[in-house]
RNA sequence: AGAGGAGUGGCAGAGUGGUCGAAUGCGGCGGUCUUGAAAACCGUUGUACCGCGAGGUACCGGGGGUUCGAAUCCCUCCUCCUCUGCCA
């Protein structure tokens, strides 16, 4: 959610943040917002001026009740009667322009920053980056989605059978090979220094609101009816909620933790022809780093978690390319994100497996999540950043399809001493 | 899941209808003393909103209600503790 402060102060910068994502009307709801904080300051003026006569009376009444004199007691109490009446309409009226003033900024997504190309969708977005290069593949080179059925690794039906489409089963050097992925990417975030954490899986409204899956994304989690919690969609939403309401201290900063979780997502509407095996998933294994950093490094720090995510895939030996998002294709709470895709050779196309973002304030806001750089001073909120490292699907995929040989398929060697085998054959 | 108890400031803990944003202790910050530190003593110490300011308003787990007036009474939800039941 936007700052009202921030929207205040800079009503063009915003207008023209909207205009470059595409936001319908973007003049018409910012003056809606200004119009709405308007009337709410000055409904609560009066609201307050009348809860201050209303306690003063109150106060007369307690301290003529003490003296005995009751019958004054009575003729001031008399006087509050209408006044009762004022203030509950006041009250009513401020907490309606304020529910509406609420809902009407949870509406508004992030504004771009300069760095952030215009475009309206994704054919807009700025390949900045490109490392590796395609592998030449032997003839009879397949897509991963025929190989695992070659080596039985993942199977698509077992999980149809268990649950229903899109949630596979990984056996035997597939479970594996998973396993080691996770290991590796925790180790690695680990000697980056960030510290693990284990969330729950399942979160509240709150924690949805926190970071901006609610109201924006509803109908793409999995709801549990009973208990009003939800399956997440990412570790973002249990780590960064860790902060919620939550003053840090300058020395506590900056945030740094990763987390492996599975990541549950409905898809709704989203799926077509050319998602196969495993480009898209209802349920899939995803390591997240996230940052909470002060506002003049976020900049910085964003660079700096690509440059790590980049690493990984280096260290995976994947040929990728690193996307800067342009304002029409950027999520609703980002102010700036860099997608890495890997190039998938027999698929020929690049699947993307990374997104780093900063939210700046637009999650901290929501969040109540703010810092005090020294005692005197008032809390100032924090920027908050996240990204994959990594998703591992598209990761399988990719090593599947770039690596096979007519022998079978041969496991990244950073991989190697966890998984325990260097190629997943048909003997495994 | 059933029965009982409890949720108050960074922490501990008092307060059961009026001058309570809230005693007291601890912690934090500033100072006096000291070469320095400790101790002792003095002062200070929540957040948000409105207002140029003086100042005002709200917040005692969340929401709603009773009352001129609610931390205090009522309803409801949430959380925690104890016992019983169940169970990785």
């Amino acid at each position: 959610m936007l700052l009202l402060s921030y929207i205040k102060e800079n009503q063009d910068t915003v207008v023209k943040g909207l205009e470059k994502r595409h936001f319908p009307e973007p003049e018409k709801t910012i003056s809606k917002v200004l119009l709405l904080d308007e009337e709410r300051r000055s409904t609560q003026q009066e609201n307050d001026e009348s809860l201050h006569e209303m306690n003063t009376l109150s106060k007369q009444i307690g301290q003529l009740m003490r003296e005995g004199k009751r019958d004054e007691a009575e003729a001031v109490k008399a006087k509050t009667t209408e006044l009762k009446s004022k203030t509950k309409d006041l009250g009513d009226s401020l907490s309606r322009i304020q529910l509406e003033l609420e809902n009407l900024l949870l509406t508004i997504p992030n504004i771009p920053n300069e760095e952030v190309p215009a475009g309206k969708g994704e054919e807009d977005n700025d390949v900045v980056f490109q490392h590796g290069k395609a592998p030449e593949l032997h003839d009879g080179a397949r897509p991963h989605w025929e190989l695992i059925k070659e080596y039985d690794i993942i199977d698509f039906d077992l999980g149809i059978k268990i649950t229903g489409a899109g949630f596979p089963v990984y056996k035997g050097a597939g479970a594996r090979l998973q396993r080691s992925m996770i290991n590796f990417f925790l180790d690695e975030a680990r000697r980056a220094g960030y510290t693990e954490i284990q969330p729950p899986i399942v979160i509240n409204e709150a924690s949805g609101r926190g970071t901006g899956q609610l109201p924006d994304k509803d109908g793409q989690m999995y709801h549990i009816n009973e208990e009003n919690f939800y399956l997440i969609p990412t570790a973002e939403v249990p780590i960064t909620n860790l902060y919620r309401d939550v003053i840090l201290s300058e020395d506590e900063l900056p945030v740094m933790n990763v987390g492996f979780t599975p990541c549950f997502r409905r898809e709704a509407g989203s799926w077509g022809a050319h998602v196969r095996g495993l480009n898209r998933l209802h349920q899939f294994d995803k390591v997240e780093i996230v940052r909470i950093e002060k506002p003049e490094n976020s900049a910085d720090i964003l660079k700096e978690m690509c440059q790590y995510v980049q690493g990984l895939l280096e260290k995976l030996e994947l040929p990728y390319r690193v996307l800067n998002l342009c304002a029409g294709d950027l999520g609703f709470t980002s102010s700036q994100t860099f997608d890495m895709e890997v190039y998938s050779a027999a698929q020929d196309k690049w699947l993307e497996v990374s997104s780093v973002s900063n939210f700046r304030t637009f999650q901290s806001n929501r969040l109540k999540l703010r810092y005090r750089s020294s005692a005197d001073q008032k809390p100032e909120l924090l920027h908050t950043l996240n990204g994959s490292a990594l998703a591992l699907p598209r990761i399988i995929a990719a090593i599947l399809e770039n690596n096979q040989t007519p022998d079978g398929i041969r496991i990244p060697s950073v991989l190697v001493p966890y998984t325990g085998f260097e190629m997943i054959t048909n003997q495994d």
